[in-house]
DNA sequence: AACAATTATATCGTGTGCGACATAATGTTA
DNA sequence: TAACATTATGTCGCACACGATATAATTGTT
């Protein structure tokens, strides 16, 4: 038994099951507005700039085009988003908000803070928990250069 | 524009972005393998105590048993692991390494150390990125009691 | 023992993620 | 400007995740 391959040393497995957490604690906040979390990643985007091209999502969420549209789409069909091809350049699709899309962003500002309340109360060590954004800040970019 | 639904404001969205880009990372190293990133995770929980029931995968994982099943079927069909009925409990299926499933431990054991090799290197924080396991630890254990 | 409650697993439907590939529009270069 | 490369988006297939629900086996209670 090699003592690296266990589940308890493995910080890949502590990020992956953060993250699936952290999703599940979105899930009962953003039910009641129709969005799913990968949808509010895309409202908050819309909501700091409306009108963007779809390469623009997908490359500010880290995501493939192929995950985008699709997603995109679906917010389409819910009401929440256009989805209008580009005058100048006809192969960009560019997405902006509609009415009900706008409007959403007044029942949204109250998330975040419900979301993290209480989470630094739970550390034993509050400054380990203050150097996460900084740690994993650290961790996607050196991620990011290994493809391209 | 209210400052805390800023994407770059946003801790939830550095777990979501690190944990896919790390299940990125380990691809490579993994198809040789056969193996998907959570496929992986059950054989490290199969490396270190063979034949355990779905719901044991499921616990540790944080996983749905819903989501272990197919993923347990998947591996079955690959010759990965065995699927059978607990003899003392009927309702219970016990996973088990196949000769196959045992033989990839050595090939694995070198993959943890690649996938984090350089990650210090990059933080300009190292102290920052050693507590990271601390800080994702209190976390986990602070949305798990979320739900129950 | 009979029967309700609980437990373990599985099925189904929907929504991501992503590799592989297709297609149309734009850029570039001989 | 014709040919070719590049770019932006999209389709398709597969593998998760998870809520809702079904089913069979076990447990608990009377």
């Amino acid at each position: 038994m090699y003592d690296q391959l266990k589940l308890d040393n493995q910080l890949c497995f502590r990020l992956y099951a953060a993250s699936r957490l952290v999703t599940q604690a979105y899930r009962p906040l953003l039910e009641p507005l129709g969005l799913t979390y990968p949808q509010y990643l895309v409202m908050l985007l819309l909501w700091e700039k409306d009108w963007q091209s779809v390469n623009d999502i997908a490359h500010r969420l880290l995501l493939e085009t192929n995950t985008v549209t699709p997603l995109l789409k679906r917010m389409e069909q819910e009401g929440l988003v256009k989805r209008n091809t580009d005058f100048i350049d006809k192969r960009r699709t560019i997405v902006g908000l509609t009415h009900k899309g706008k409007k959403l962003e007044e029942a949204a500002k109250t998330i975040p803070a419900c979301i993290t309340q209480g989470w630094d109360s739970g550390q034993s060590r509050p400054e380990d928990f203050a150097a996460l954004p900084r740690a994993l800040d650290a961790l996607i970019s050196k991620l990011k250069s290994n493809d391209n």
